[in-house]
DNA sequence: CAGAAGATCATCT
DNA sequence: GATGATCTTCTGT
């Protein structure tokens, strides 16, 4: 079936909540070499109130897209040599984006193959850095409409909660203290080598021998 | 204008 | 688990 691209009132709502939605949705991308997508099943929130965010102390050029309209692709460039793909959410003025952090290969395996050059298929696109190598999503990608045009997200099967592996942060609720909200899919081999905080096991005796 | 850090990855021990 | 690659962006002077 042809994926169809989310609309942009998908995108216009809270960051968390759209991160938790993406799980499971379609990312596209068509070039001249032929089309790319795969499964997101890792996806991470930044709000403007992180301290981890971009923008969290305002706007600057870098940042920009993420105060633009949603569904607009925020693309960034670090550590000398990777892009990251984000799609921005909140409403026009507020920044917040969705940092897309893995997505299981569907269309194109060989051409992200030759892409990615030779490694392991499993470490295709497991990574934010190494999906967008998969995908072809560099600087030309950044402020690209992802409701529309070459690249899009599309609508996927709802990834049910119990298998969603939120990113419980220690003492819960919000990312005031530099934490951000990581969504994944509980078990899939396509997710990133990333850390995934998870909440300290409730200790049932303190005692230690 | 210098310096540091970075929403990472591949490779090595 | 540790480290180097490689360069943009932001901050402070």
């Amino acid at each position: 079936m042809k994926p169809r691209p989310l609309a942009r009132a998908f995108f216009a709502r809270p960051t968390l909540v759209v991160a938790r939605d993406l799980v499971g949705c379609v990312l596209v991308h068509d070039t001249d070499d032929g089309r790319t997508s795969g499964k997101i099943v890792e996806a991470e929130a930044y709000t403007e109130d992180d301290p981890g965010c971009h923008a969290f102390r305002g706007k600057t050029p870098r940042n920009a897209p993420m105060f633009e309209r949603p569904g607009t692709a925020y693309v960034y460039f670090t550590y000398g040599m990777h892009w990251c793909l984000n799609a921005v959410t909140e409403r026009e003025d507020v920044a917040g984006a969705v940092l897309i952090r893995a997505v299981e290969p569907i269309d194109g395996i060989e051409l992200m193959r030759v892409r990615r050059g030779a490694i392991r298929d499993r470490d295709l696109a497991r990574g934010p850095g190494r999906l967008t190598q998969a995908l072809a999503i560099a600087r030309d990608q950044n402020r690209a409409d992802l409701t529309r045009g070459s690249l899009f997200i599309a609508a996927g099967e709802r990834v049910p909660e119990e298998a969603v592996a939120a990113t419980p942060r220690i003492g819960l609720g919000n990312t005031q203290d530099g934490r951000r909200w990581r969504f994944a899919v509980r078990g899939n081999q396509w997710v990133s080598g990333g850390k995934i905080e998870t909440a300290p096991r409730k200790r049932v005796s303190s005692r230690r021998s």
